[in-house]
DNA sequence: GCAAAAGTGTTCAGGCTACACCCATGA
DNA sequence: TCATGGGTGTAGCCTGAACACTTTTGC
């Protein structure tokens, strides 16, 4: 019964690529990396693998994300498959682009060298091999949807956060300005922010009162019919 | 340059598999067929076939859609990649689901037969093979998404459709009932739709005015910064 | 003439947008 | 004391939801 019942078809290589997504200083940044083998080595790329036998494609993707952020479980999800019959320039790759938000910071920097990968703005990107500045903008698309209806963003900010800097995260991905009060009105009206008594003092003399997304409230809310929109 | 830059990596089959929907009597419909060979031959299914090599991913959807249906150019869109080890019985074959929305007046129904192929209900859709059924799930939801910000639906329907018509496509969607009133009135107000002089008689004695999707009229108000919503 | 579906407006509430000033603090 | 970013409320508008009766015509 495993025997092989697909003999006269044509097999493929298959590849994950992964659009990591971080967010500092008011801007989105995408995890790139230096090819270090051919096909064209010495050209910047999405961080991606293929996948080994024995692994489905999202254990592929996860494992791609751990080798370079030392870090298991970070937010991913699906963006597509890309099969263009060109699209790789050595020999012909299927390849699954899956995206992940994370928190920057949490990235061990040297790690990051020991992969030749730097965070770079979005507003820089490169020309990349292949078709990842295409799964890019698939990506930013699909984020702005995603972001709109559910509370994925605060996987790019620390656990700890300030309302001004959650804003300044919504006005990059959805790249308009918002307006503070309407902003932080919204917010109020859902109840899922806890505010902590301890402050931010990095960005202001006054300082911005430190919140936590809690979960626990969401899912409880969730069950109610409620519906994170922002 | 086309030397085997990959030698090490393992290769996959990589399949895809068609969720065509169509609309009839209020109700969506998938098209499934009994699968003539193994394994699980006589298991339901969806349509699907092997990626041949020089093909594109989506130049393979493409095709099985023109197969089983004599049409080209059917609208279509890729749902995601299935890759879960043990999904297909067979062997390892990693799956691309591409859902279609048709016309089902328009396929030819011996060319169903010679496919082994079946209209069958959203609400009477058997166990399938491997993963489809979940397929057929994830294609639901996004078909939600799609249909309230762009004018996909119309591709569910005839050429000329009457407002009735339309609505129920629409409460099959969303499995919600709509205000007919308040349906129209948006509709009206998008202004995108052409009423012709002609009436169907045939769903009720007084008849119903038939209108046709104006594509044109549509990508100008886009232009212009316009958003369809329903 | 009656059954059955098509067609038609208004009202109300809630959410979205626009908008400007005071507060706290470090330098 | 002043420069800088943090924090707060209201009013108008518009959109979405609720809702009931008349029209047409085949039988």
């Amino acid at each position: 019964m495993t025997a092989a019942f697909y003999q006269n078809e044509v097999k493929f290589f298959v590849s994950v690529d992964c659009i990591i997504l971080g967010f500092n200083n008011s801007e989105l940044n995408v995890l790139l990396y230096k090819r270090n083998f051919e096909p064209l080595q010495g050209q910047w790329s999405l961080m991606g693998g293929f996948i080994k036998s024995g692994e489905s494609i999202g254990e592929a993707a996860s494992r791609v994300l751990t080798e370079c952020s030392g870090i298991d479980n970070l937010f991913m999800e699906q963006v597509g498959a890309y099969g263009d019959v060109t699209r790789d320039l050595g020999e012909r790759v299927i390849s699954v682009a899956y995206y992940s938000l994370v928190n920057m910071n949490d990235f061990n920097p040297e790690l990051l060298k020991e992969h030749n990968a730097e965070w770079t703005k979005l507003s820089e990107v490169p020309d990349l091999i292949f078709d990842h500045n295409q799964m890019i903008t698939d990506t930013l698309a699909r984020l702005k949807r995603k972001a709109a209806t559910r509370p994925v963003g605060f996987n790019l900010l620390p656990e700890k956060f300030t309302l001004p800097q959650l804003q300044s995260l919504y006005e990059a991905i959805y790249q308009t300005p918002l307006d503070k009060r309407n902003f932080r009105k919204k917010l109020n009206s859902m109840d899922i922010l806890e505010k902590l008594d301890e402050k931010d003092k990095k960005s202001s003399k006054r300082g911005a009162f430190y919140y936590m997304f809690n979960k626990e409230k969401y899912d409880r809310l969730l069950d109610q019919g409620f519906y994170f929109s922002l």
